[in-house]
RNA sequence: GCGGGGGUUGCCGAGCUAGGAAAAGGCGCAGGGCUUAAGACCCUGUCCCGUAGGGGUCCGCGGGUUCAAAUCCCGCCCCCCGCACCA
């Protein structure tokens, strides 16, 4: 059947909006608030948003059709750098972004070569996302859309900023970023030709120094990961190459040439003294600041001057390198002689051991992993690098320091850095050193990038104790879904740190008391939801930008100030002031806030961080739900890259309720869900069917009810609980499992068996499925009514209406079916069917299951008997079946008259057989009959 | 490395927190029906063996507990995601 799913769906997005249906306001009734994240406008909405949105908007309807008043708003989001980076890549004409966005991203070529500025993409993609959200047809009360870059946004985003310095919760500081020095600008993922794994790892600088007599004291800064192995140095590594002399601050440091270039991007002041070789210096010593002992400067290969300072401490005890450089030198003469070197030098180096490990004994690590390894000389970088992270793997998870570190004794070895490290920067003789932990890293440019530190910088302090205890404590009280979650975001609330809220570039906001900044774009979008109760009336004209002043924002939020003061200052009419404090209240907290779960790490955390910090403890968010990916047919899905599949797009080719229904059945929680053409096609299939099957029996006046119609009913009543049970859980795939191929499943059973009165489940199978695919749904529904499916009551279990009898017999029929089946397999031309049921065994069991207390006993006791010990699996599934019954107190004491049955249904079973039946217990010989049992006759074919 | 999740029948995936029927449902595939035909729809089959409803082997691997384990316990292997200043 040709069905034309679009003009369906057009029809009723038109009457919901006409009708305004989902635009919701204070009512009596209880609230429900969902929100889902808005979606960031660099491109269209996709796959991804599909599947966020789809969740919410079907946990919308369903809480509406329980009787909640539910808001479910929606807006755009554009602060931020990537809209402005697409701007300039579209005026460059850059060819990949061109190739992506008309391939992937469906926009024509002529408009997008139009898209050079961000107002423009933001108009664009903001009118499109707008057309895609409604074409899907979501409940969303588009009253009170905004976008991000709104003047009205930006008075409340200045509010909230004011708000969180009022309570000290922005402080300064400085952070280290990956930066091209060529663009001059901050680099992230997608500007990456080369280093995208590489991470930001800080090094511990050591100042050892030099005294050259009367002149002044040269810092060789060794720059090292293991701080504690300072007291285990026995002496220092330079290259034998040049390297160079700079004043760092009021000091004089050699470095090489390459970490003096990386010090130019660090807050020190820095200036080029000269050009100094390593090799003027070996062989001469330098103190040890911690522990003062003078050693040797000694030359070696496997020094990297492109690694951090390019200056290396050696502590042979602990690190493969070290130990192999010193033995290597050892058996070297010729490369002593060289340097000038005197060999007692070399042979006086002992290593010094400062770490145990527990339960092990006393020996040189280093020495003993480079002989197991069978490590020859320092040319083995494989070996040794094997054998460092090895030793320092095992060091680091079970080491403890020796008496030998002083104070430091007894500490674990993973304890040990951040301590001494600030305790060395305290005493003046330690510095830390930023080094990417791969490299090359290569910007988009091919500028080799470097670690900057951005000063003063504006910074949300989540690392506070207090702001992180409360939210840790609210996490307690929340709803998190699925469960395993909570855990996640425990430990992610625990490892959050201080995160930079500013910026140079970008959209957005600026910091109300420091202009030359923009606040970030994560921190701006953390409590909007907020926002969209003042969206209603900023839409409407009642609200203007000059009238929302920090006052008016604390009166509406908190209901805090003088009523007629605040209404004159903001020059707002205090009546209106008044509603939307009204609205304020009634709407808040949100309810649900349901999302990806690639922003539980970032936006999640921030979310619940700020309204923990601004509101009180009675506006915090209720629930967080995490949803999965989208894949296509296997592949990963790239807004930047395709491949890209958009919700308009799915909706065209497909339909909004076959996206939607799909969407939803193909994965559950956060499992990610694999969009596959041909799977979709067959949903389209199962819908037309349903669709069909719609046309033909809904209006059809039920008949009176026979005990098939009661067993449909009852089926149904359990996929009512079971659909409902899902919602609760907020489970779209078992909802619709349960709401749309079970209820199917059952209805073609229903049909085969001659059902004629499939309209009394119509109703509410519309009232069921209306969620999930509220198109369909309400085209159907209006054949027999006026009003909207999608505002009637969700339908509710009605455990009267469970027929366990009726449900008896059909199972009974279709496993009697089965076997008959399965035997006339192996007879050839069959001519009748004779049947003789039993009745003994099963009023047994049944006895047994109602007077025990659990399965375990029961089947104890059953299984104790020899004649039912041989028929173990199929008495255990009966028990099984038996308890379950009885749990739901729906156990009969009397099983279905067999007999009755057969003789009601004989009809039936020849019709599906295609030969003779009857109920002849005369024609069945006395083997076969002794082994019937009850649910399971005795069968003999002629 | 740390943290979170996971390995089920051709595929996707239930079931595994309350042990109890080769193990829901969808998809795919095969056969049959319907049809002028195709599609749609309906039925049957889809681990192996079997001329009577049966038997055998199964839920990453190896042990254990139990009348009974995909489910509980112990050990091992493998996979995915996050670790940021980016939306």
């Amino acid at each position: 059947m040709q069905i034309d799913f679009t003009a369906i769906e057009k029809k009723w997005q038109r009457e919901w909006e006409e009708k305004g249906v989902f635009e919701a306001d204070p009512d009596g009734k209880p609230k429900f608030f969902i929100t889902i994240p808005y979606p960031y406008l660099n491109g269209n909405l996709h796959a991804g948003h599909t599947r966020t949105l789809t969740i919410g908007d079907a946990i919308a309807r369903y809480m509406r059709m329980k009787g909640y008043n539910v808001l479910f708003p929606m807006g755009f989001h554009v602060t931020g750098t990537p809209i402005i980076g697409l701007a300039e890549l579209i005026q460059k004409r850059d060819e990949r972004t061109i190739e992506v966005y008309t391939k992937y991203h469906d926009v024509p070529k002529d408009v997008l070569l139009e898209l050079t500025t961000p107002e423009k993409i933001v108009e664009y993609f903001s009118n499109e996302a707008l057309k895609a959200l409604k074409g899907i047809g979501y409940s969303i009360d588009w009253r009170r859309v905004f976008t991000t870059t709104d003047e009205e946004y930006q008075k409340f985003i200045e509010w909230q900023y004011w708000k969180l310095k009022e309570k000290n919760l922005i402080v300064k500081g400085s952070h280290p970023v990956r930066y091209c020095p060529n663009d001059q600008n901050p680099v992230e993922d997608h500007d990456l030709l080369m280093g995208e794994n590489a991470t930001i790892v800080e090094f511990t600088v050591i100042k050892f120094y030099f005294e050259d007599g009367e002149t002044n004291k040269i810092i060789f800064p060794c720059a090292t990961l293991r701080p504690e192995t300072v007291f285990g140095v026995t002496n220092i590594w330079l290259k034998p190459t040049k390297y160079v002399l700079a004043k760092v601050n009021d000091e004089t440091w050699f470095v090489s040439r390459e970490a003096y270039e990386k010090l130019t991007y660090t807050d020190k002041e820095v200036k080029l003294v000269g050009e100094v070789d390593a090799r003027d210096f070996f062989g001469k010593f330098v103190v040890n600041p911690l522990t003062n002992d003078k050693i040797p400067i000694l030359p070696a290969e496997f020094v990297d001057t492109d690694n951090a300072t390019g200056v290396v401490m050696s502590v042979p005890a602990h690190a493969p390198y070290d130990y192999v450089a010193i033995e290597d030198l050892k058996g070297d003469e010729e490369y002593l002689k060289k340097f000038g070197l005197d060999k007692s030098l070399v042979e006086n180096l002992k290593p010094i051991v400062l770490i145990e490990i527990e339960n092990e004994k006393h020996t040189i690590p280093a020495k003993e992993i480079v002989e197991e390894l069978n490590i020859q000389s320092q040319k083995d970088v494989e070996g040794l690098e094997k054998a460092t992270k090895a030793l320092y793997k095992k060091e680091f998870h079970k080491g403890i320091l020796l008496d030998i570190t002083g104070e430091y004794a007894g500490v674990k070895v993973s304890q040990i850095k951040d301590r001494l490290t600030r305790d060395l920067i305290e005493k003046g003789i330690g510095d830390v050193f930023y080094e990417f932990s791969e490299k090359p890293v290569v910007c988009r440019c091919g500028t080799k990038c470097v670690v900057k530190l951005v000063k003063d910088q504006w910074f949300l302090n989540y690392s506070n104790p207090k702001w992180k205890g409360k939210v840790l404590e609210h996490l307690k009280n929340m709803q998190i879904v699925p469960d395993y979650y909570k855990e996640e975001f425990r430990n992610k609330i625990e490892w959050l740190k201080d995160k930079a809220c500013a910026r140079r570039k970008g959209l957005g906001t600026k910091i109300p008391w420091d202009k030359e900044w923009l606040i970030e774009s994560l921190s701006d979008s953390t409590i909007y939801m907020a926002y969209y109760i003042l969206a209603k009336y900023i839409n409407s004209g009642l609200l203007k930008a000059e009238n929302i002043t920090q006052k008016l924002l604390d009166y509406v939020f908190f209901g805090v100030g003088d009523a007629n003061g605040v209404a004159r200052s903001s020059g707002l009419d205090k009546e209106v002031m008044e509603e939307i404090r009204k609205d304020f209240e009634y709407w808040y907290p949100v309810d649900l806030r349901s999302s990806g779960k690639d922003l539980v790490a970032n936006h999640l955390l921030f979310f619940l961080f700020h309204h923990i910090a601004i509101f009180p403890e009675n506006l915090w968010p209720k629930a967080i739900a995490v949803n999965g990916y989208v894949s296509l047919e296997g592949k990963k899905m790239s807004k930047s890259k395709g491949p890209l599949l958009t919700m308009k797009r799915a909706v065209e080719e497909h339909g909004a309720d076959v996206t939607r229904l799909y969407i939803l059945y193909a994965a559950e929680y956060d499992n990610d869900a694999d969009w596959r053409r041909r799977d979709v096609e067959g949903l389209a299939n199962n819908l037309r069917r349903f669709y069909s099957l719609g046309l033909e029996y809904y209006k059809k006046e039920p008949k009176s009810l026979t005990k098939l119609d009661k067993w449909l009913i009852s089926r149904f009543q359990r996929a009512v609980k079971n659909t409902r049970e899902a919602m609760d859980n907020i489970q779209t795939r078992r909802a619709v499992n349960t709401a749309f191929f079970e209820v199917m499943t059952d209805v073609r059973w229903y049909l085969r068996r001659g059902g004629e009165n499939l309209s009394v489940i119509f109703d509410d199978w519309l009232k069921l499925l209306a969620p999930f695919a509220p198109h369909i749904c309400e085209e159907l529904w209006h054949l027999k009514h006026d009003t909207f499916v999608s505002l009637e009551s969700y339908p509710k279990f009605d455990e009267s209406k469970i027929d366990v009898e009726a449900e008896a017999i059909e199972e009974y029929l279709r496993t009697l079916l089965e076997d008959i089946k399965e035997i006339l397999k192996f007879v050839e031309e069959p001519k009748e069917v004779y049947i003789s049921p039993a009745e003994e065994w099963k009023q047994e069991i049944i006895g047994i299951v109602l007077r025990s207390d659990n399965m375990k006993e029961a089947m104890k006791e059953i299984m104790s008997r020899e004649e039912f010990k041989k028929m173990g699996k199929e008495i255990s599934a009966f028990v099984k079946k038996a308890f379950k019954d009885k749990k739901d107190g729906l156990l009969l004491d009397s099983g279905i008259n067999e007999v009755k049955v057969i003789e009601e249904n004989i009809r039936f079973l020849e019709r599906e057989l295609g030969v003779k039946v009857s109920l002849n217990s005369e024609k069945v010989p006395e083997s076969k009959r002794k082994s019937a049992m009850p649910g399971k006759p005795a069968i003999f074919v002629v």
